[in-house]
DNA sequence: ACAGATAGTAAAAAATACTTGACATTTTGA
DNA sequence: TCAAAATGTCAAGTATTTTTTACTATCTGT
């Protein structure tokens, strides 16, 4: 009865996407580090939404579109 | 130049709409607690993105609809 | 082969989110 | 009017996120 929820992101893709984007740049425009984009985007750990909200920002997309949800019952 | 990002949220009336479900009741479903609850429907602070996506799916909203982020240019 | 740019790892410290518990206030209904 | 339920505040402690620093690896172009 415990959920679980599995959150991934689309970093990655949306970077390539965004004219090759490199995490230096992405860190400088969403205000954060290197290494916490790194961190993120290899779904090392879940940002704060507000990183979360800086970073679809940077990308122009909704935060859904950056980060997914998975919900799994067990 | 930097941005300012102010998170509110509608947590509060997507309570009254779920059948006036209380704090308490939210915080039990979202699997935080009560004073979390309190400090994030009062604004105090900004949930992290996993317990953003908690809530949203006790109320069966994306994350959209119960978060929302202005940004302003200063 | 070398230099520079990009990506990655790791560890410690700082900042922020979250919990717990105790107590005050307001609202609601018997 | 009294009691219970819901909301709110405060403070201390725990947990997690984020930064900083430093070092390694890979790729690209000269």
């Amino acid at each position: 009865m415990a959920k679980k929820f599995i959150i991934s992101n689309h970093i990655r893709k949306l970077r390539f996407f965004a004219n090759e984007m490199t995490q230096q740049e992405l860190a400088e425009k969403a205000g954060a580090s290197r290494q916490t984009i790194i961190a993120i985007e290899a779904g090392k750990y879940s940002p704060s939404l507000e990183l979360a909200f800086r970073i679809a920002d940077v990308f122009g997309v909704p935060i859904g579109e950056v980060f997914e949800c998975e919900v799994r019952e067990e």
